[in-house]
DNA sequence: ATATAATTGCAACATTGTTGCAAATTTTTT
DNA sequence: AAAAAATTTGCAACAATGTTGCAATTATAT
């Protein structure tokens, strides 16, 4: 796959094993992904430090973004829309399993806008819904 | 102040000094805290793991709710309405100053339904705004 | 091919969160 | 009001998560 030295570059990176590798996780995921998750997954073939700083970088390129989650884990999902460095613009929803624990972009779902009291500023907004997702729902009913 | 006695038999949790004085600080407070803060504010009067304890009972009994946030920082705020044991429905918008890093209850913004995916159910949903509040909007114009 | 720049891994540390258990406190019972 | 029962607390010890400095390695530019 070229498509990653490709986006790498995009953003001005080098393109390094664990960044290309950790890339591949996020195309191929299917929903967020902790850093834990990502430990495992790369099978400790990096150090947790790097892991922790790639992520970073990711984040800042707009490369990746991270999801706030009611059960304090902080998890990344990439960005399939139009984020650039620094400022990111998430307008879609988050749905967080509460069985499963999965993490899901629902890319088709845009966040409302909100009228906020006088004096403040909206920068970024995050809408995040928990429940049962369907492949939970459907192993329910069996 | 017989309220915080109050709220705490209502349920059904002894009247302790730590939960008393923990109550005291939400019910006194402008903006969510986070275990961190209520650690200072307290003043090395509790233990770590009983404030630790106190807000997970909390949150059990719905007397606190937790505000996912994205730096990673679980916070906690009154639930001003009618929050239950377990269940806990949060309708309200949460907002986040990047500058101050305080995070507000705006109890007047609704958050909207959402329509999911077939095979989703929703159980709770959270907002979360951020960008700059007004007093710190206030002081950048001087 | 070499020089320069950036990234990685290691070590060490700080912070955050969890668990078991004995001591202390609160509530209930007598 | 005192004793028994139940709950809560603090301590210790640990696990997980996140951060920083620095030398060694790897990638990029010359």
């Amino acid at each position: 796959m070229e498509e990653i030295d490709d986006i790498l570059k995009r953003s001005q990176l080098s393109v390094t094993e664990s960044r290309k590798q950790i890339l591949t996780l996020f195309l191929d995921a299917t929903s967020a992904l902790a850093h834990n998750d990502i430990e495992k997954l790369t099978g400790n073939d990096f150090d947790r430090v790097t892991i922790y700083r790639t992520l970073q970088t990711f984040v800042e390129k707009g490369i990746i973004h991270s999801i706030p989650a009611i059960d304090n884990s902080v998890r990344y999902a990439l960005c399939r829309h139009e984020c650039s460095d620094g400022q990111h613009q998430d307008k879609h929803v988050h749905f967080f399993c509460d069985s499963c624990t999965n993490m899901f972009c629902m890319d088709e779902l845009t966040i409302p806008e909100m009228q906020l009291q006088k004096g403040f500023v909206a920068k970024q907004t995050n809408m995040l819904i928990s429940g049962i997702c369907r492949s939970c729902n459907i192993s329910r009913k069996r």
